[in-house]
DNA sequence: ATTTATTAAGATAATTTTGTCTTAATATAA
DNA sequence: TTATATTAAGACAAAATTATCTTAATAAAT
């Protein structure tokens, strides 16, 4: 299993971090990006679908067509992927899974998970693909 | 999907706390625990069997036989279940799925993701049943 | 001994997630 | 206008997770 994040999620991150690390305005195309960081190429295709619906990428068909990120990569962060992606239950749900937990009738853990989440949204939040695409530079990346 | 733990993990969590706010030294069967923390009875006989091997619970077949803890309620840690079930996946693995990140290597939130990963591993190492079973005490648990 | 209530364990099934294949639509280049 | 490289989209398949069903083993009560 992944840590907290969905394989779909994860696999949307590091290509939309690959994306950042491209030269502004062209397009790349999804054979690329899958070669590249290595994760399968149809399935990256249906992830790109989400985020083209989302409004993260756009897309252009045809010959030496591919996607380009729509906003500026210091304006995205990995907050914004993981919502378009995987949507809120990360940071909604009990974490041991109490169907009833809630702030109103908190499980004994509520509000300590909710603090650690909490630092945890800050720092997905702050983090930009700018900063990601620029610390990433060694091979496996 | 659930938050962090898989579901047999949080079931795991949920019927381990029903063990520990029951009488000490009584066998509880299966279909109590199911029943009372409304979860598939079946699936939980196989995440119990899991829970003997680790040396958690014990177990007694026949008639009125049933499962117990085998340590005191204050020995045992959310920590132990989770590790006995999921393993050490969530708090080794890198949050954004990159199969190459480790410390000697690091992805760019790996020292902050490992900061609030200890946070919570401390936190669910504190954690024991004892306490857990008595902060438990509204309906919905 | 027989009945009954239970765990143990394996087989099967359903669901969800992940991954692949195929065809259509489309844009560019030749 | 034809060939080619691409995304879009749906069907399909594989794998993993979650859930159910069935039978065997066992222990207690009668």
């Amino acid at each position: 299993m992944s840590v907290i994040f969905s394989r779909e999620c994860e696999y949307a991150i590091q290509a939309l971090i690959f994306l950042a690390k491209q030269e502004r305005n062209t397009w790349i195309s999804i054979k690329d990006v899958a070669q590249q960081i290595n994760i399968p190429q149809h399935f990256l295709g249906k992830i790109f679908q989400k985020l083209v619906q989302k409004g993260i990428v756009i897309s252009q068909k045809g010959f030496s067509g591919g996607f380009k990120l729509t906003k500026d990569v210091n304006k995205i962060s990995i907050f914004e992927v993981v919502e378009a992606i995987d949507g809120d239950g990360y940071r909604t749900k009990c974490v041991m899974g109490f169907p009833d937990c809630s702030a109103d009738s908190p499980c004994p853990i509520h509000n300590k998970w909710k603090s650690i989440r909490d630092d945890f949204v800050k720092l997905i939040k702050s983090k930009k693909l700018f900063e990601l695409a620029h610390e990433i530079k060694k091979p496996g990346y």
